[in-house]
This record gives C-alpha cells, sequence and structure tokens, in this order.
DNA sequence: TTGAAAAACAGACAAATGTCTGTTACCGTC
DNA sequence: GACGGTAACAGACATTTGTCTGTTTTTCAA
C-alpha cells in the first residue's frame, strides 16, 4: 500500500472509527485494517495511538475495542478540521487515573419514558417504562436525573410544544421562575411554566385558552425542568 | 452463590446488558461476571445464550463483545415482563444469515448538523458539519439519508417550530402536498409547508406574518422533508 | 421420593484482539 | 547525499474474551 501523505489517512482513521463508536459499534483493529486495505494491525494501531495522543480518541487500556469518543470537543469538527502539525507534539502527562478518562468519554445515555403528561398515576410509570430515548447528558449530572413524557393537550402550544411531542425531564423538587416545569397537582403530572409571585406559586400555560394553575403549596410537586422538547414526524 | 428463583437473575442480567448497550458501551462476559458476583462466566454465557434463544439480544458470533438490541421490540417493556415460562421453547431455525441478524439490531446514528436554515451556501456545510445528533433510524433506510438543521427565523412558529430549533430532515428530491419541508430557493435553505395545486409549488409558512413562497420550478429544490424537531431548553 | 430442569460453579481451551520489536520505503530538509 | 520523521509492513507474542465439557445444587412437580 502506497504512502500517502502525513496526516490524511489518520483523519480517514478518525472519521471511521467515530462514525462507528457513534454508533455504537466499536471496531477492532483488525476491522479497521481490512476496511482501509492495510496489511498490517500495526498501521492501524500507531495511528490510533497518535489520534490519542493527540486527544482525538480516548483509550480504555488493555480492553478490546477499548477506544472512545472524547466528551470536550465536536468530533465531526476536528475531522474536518486541517491536518495537526507534527511539530506541536506533547507529552502525554501520564495521564489522570484512567476511570477519570472514562468518565471524560463522549457518552449518550437511554432516558425511559415514562407516560403521558396528566395521566393519573405517574408514580406506577416510573416501574414500567414504555421505551427509551437516546439523549447526550452533561458529565456534571447522573443518567437516573432524566426522565421523558409524551405530553398531552395544547396548553403549551405557544411556546412550540405540541400534543404528542416528548419532553425530556431534569428531576428537581425545586425551580426558577420562568422555566418550564412538569409538576404534579392532584397526582396529575402537567407541563406549564413555572412563575412564583410573592412566595405564591403560579403554573401559566402557554395558551390563551387555558386558565392559570395556582394550586395550594401542599397539592403541588416539581417534578423537574424541562430540557429538551422532541416531536416525530409522521 | 445462591440459587435464585427461575428467570429473575436473567432479568437483571438483561436489564444489566440493556442499559449498557444503549450507551454504547458492550460488556465482556467477565465484566458482568463481576457485576452480579458470580464466580463462574459460564454462568453469565448461558443466561446470554437463552436471551438470544428467547430473542430478547442479538448476537454477533465470534466476536468479543458482541451483543447487540433488537431492533423490533422495545427493549425497556420486554425488560418489566413477566419472567419468560420456559415451556415454550421454540428452536432456533438455524436462523438468517448472519449478517442479516445484524441489521436487525437496534441501531442509532449519527446525523450530522448541516448548519442554519437560511443561510447561504447550503452545499459548503456538507463538508464541515457543525457536530451531529444521535437519532434512530428505520431499518428500510441509510443512515446518509439524514442531516440535520438549525432553524433560523420564526416562519413556522404556528407549527411548533421556533427560532433555534433544531430539524432533522430525511433526503427527498420530491414531497407530499402537506409536508413539512426543506427547500433550495435561489440558494437559500428555508422550513415550510408544501403545498401543490393545479401543478403550482407554494412554499407556505406556518405564522401570518409572512408571505407565502411561491418559487419558479427551476429556481426551486426539494432538499428533503423534516421528520423530527428537537429543542433544547436553556 | 425421585427425576427433570434450571442455576451456578470449575477449569481447560480456543479464538479474537491488542502489543511489541524490527524492517522497508518515501518525503522532506540541511 | 545523509539525516530525521512518518507511513506502512511483517510476524511473533501476550492478554482479553468467548466456548466447551462436566459437575454440584436447588427447585418444582409427578
Amino acid at each position: 500500500m502506497p504512502k500517502t501523505p502525513p496526516g490524511q489517512t489518520r483523519g480517514r482513521i478518525f472519521r471511521f472509527v467515530e462514525k462507528r463508536l457513534l454508533r455504537g459499534d466499536s471496531p477492532s483493529l483488525r476491522e479497521i485494517r481490512d476496511h482501509f486495505g492495510f496489511r498490517a494491525v500495526e498501521t492501524v494501531r500507531s495511528h490510533l495511538a497518535a489520534l490519542v495522543d493527540e486527544g482525538r480518541l480516548l483509550k480504555k487500556p488493555g480492553r478490546a475495542r477499548g477506544y472512545l469518543l472524547p466528551a470536550d470537543r465536536t468530533p465531526s469538527r476536528a475531522a474536518a478540521a486541517p491536518p495537526i502539525s507534527f511539530d506541536d507534539h506533547r507529552f502525554t502527562p501520564s495521564g489522570p487515573e484512567e476511570e477519570e478518562l472514562f468518565e471524560r468519554r463522549r457518552g449518550f445515555s437511554p432516558v425511559p419514558l415514562l407516560g403521558e403528561v396528566a395521566a393519573g398515576g405517574f408514580e406506577e410509570a416510573v416501574e414500567n417504562p414504555d421505551g427509551d430515548l437516546l439523549m447526550e447528558i452533561p458529565h456534571s449530572r447522573d443518567p437516573s436525573d432524566y426522565f421523558a413524557l409524551r405530553v398531552r393537550g395544547e396548553s403549551m402550544t405557544g411556546a412550540g410544544i405540541l400534543e404528542g411531542d416528548l419532553v425530556i425531564v431534569e428531576r428537581r423538587t425545586e425551580a426558577v421562575s420562568g422555566q418550564i416545569v412538569v409538576a404534579l397537582v392532584e397526582d396529575e403530572a402537567t407541563v406549564k411554566r413555572l412563575h412564583l409571585d410573592r412566595n405564591r406559586l403560579e403554573l401559566r400555560p402557554e395558551n390563551p385558552a387555558f386558565e392559570v394553575l395556582r394550586p395550594p403549596p401542599d397539592r403541588c410537586r416539581i417534578l423537574g425542568k424541562v430540557v429538551e422538547v422532541r416531536r416525530r414526524l409522521p
């Protein structure tokens, strides 16, 4: 196999590995070798080692198919960037602990879909989810801090939340005025915009056809704040 | 380790593996063994083999960390289902081809974010994406059939598509009347609802403050139809 | 009680996968 | 033209990982 200009093959290998990793299908060295038509595994290994040095990949040592994407860069941007100069090689500072490295990976986590907003018996749903979504989660948070609900009703159309939309919720017992939250009122979950005035709690719909809710504090519990809205079109 | 009731440990193993696979982090038999405190790898292996028999998992033979989630069931539902009776054991029909099995896995694919709708120079963006989203893709379609754009402007607020939202687009050169599409008009990409009347093409905004577009056919190209809308809230 | 079926164990084994050491070829620069 | 550095190759090797075969224990039902 002819030699290619410096960095060119490396970039192609990175994009290939990146794509496979995002699909959740970590390639082995020999799979990469075959895909590019190399004859030696070592060719792949040295390229991957260089990518780890450059910080474009992470590696769990002593583990089959152990390469990971780092969280702190946009992989595709990095892929499109011009080849990196090899003059500015930095020594890997022997690195933080192996486990810490692993935590710095780009991570997607499943988020359970717990049912419908405004459907009674919310707590039961926790034990019997309707499936799950995949979501990129901030590293400071635990995956179990999130859940998803399907929206029923038109009360938030003004905020671009329609009937049937999925909302992803970050569990919180308290929230800031102005945020869109999921609240449990009289055993019914509902999505509204929270307003706190003079210690009074208001749940405001974003649709003039609906009434503002002013539940007594002992009948209302904040489940969390909405962090993402998703809608699939037929 | 004491013996547990039939099916109980199996369910726990399934949920553990399911979670790891959804995170894109396929566990080895020994990792599972250690997590549950078993002393023999074979204990895990036989449980996984049974899960494959039951159709709850797929397996790529002869491959390290080669278990997959099947596409045609909702994993978490399956996890919550009561233990399966072992009377209705079915013989695996020696299975279709290995590669076909692999294709039946539950698959998430990265979708490139190509920039902003209505930002000029759309074609360039293809080569230089701004990142990627993860999306569950129908098995009949190729992952490269999809891309994402960030919405600029308020012209579709009536359809719940706000400024800054991400739309995921399925590439199509033609579309059906009534669908929300991305069209290239005079070298500008725009999101609108498509209407075809008497062979005339109309791009209708969903906001009374905006005008209906009636571009001449030679100045307008359908890029695809919007299949999903996503919005992250601060 | 006895037997079938599943759970769990044990340890040797085989296959997949990553690692190492050394070599050759190419492209630039001095 | 020699030197340095990268790309690519070659093949032996070590580790991880999955597989097999056989055994023990427990549960449930006839």
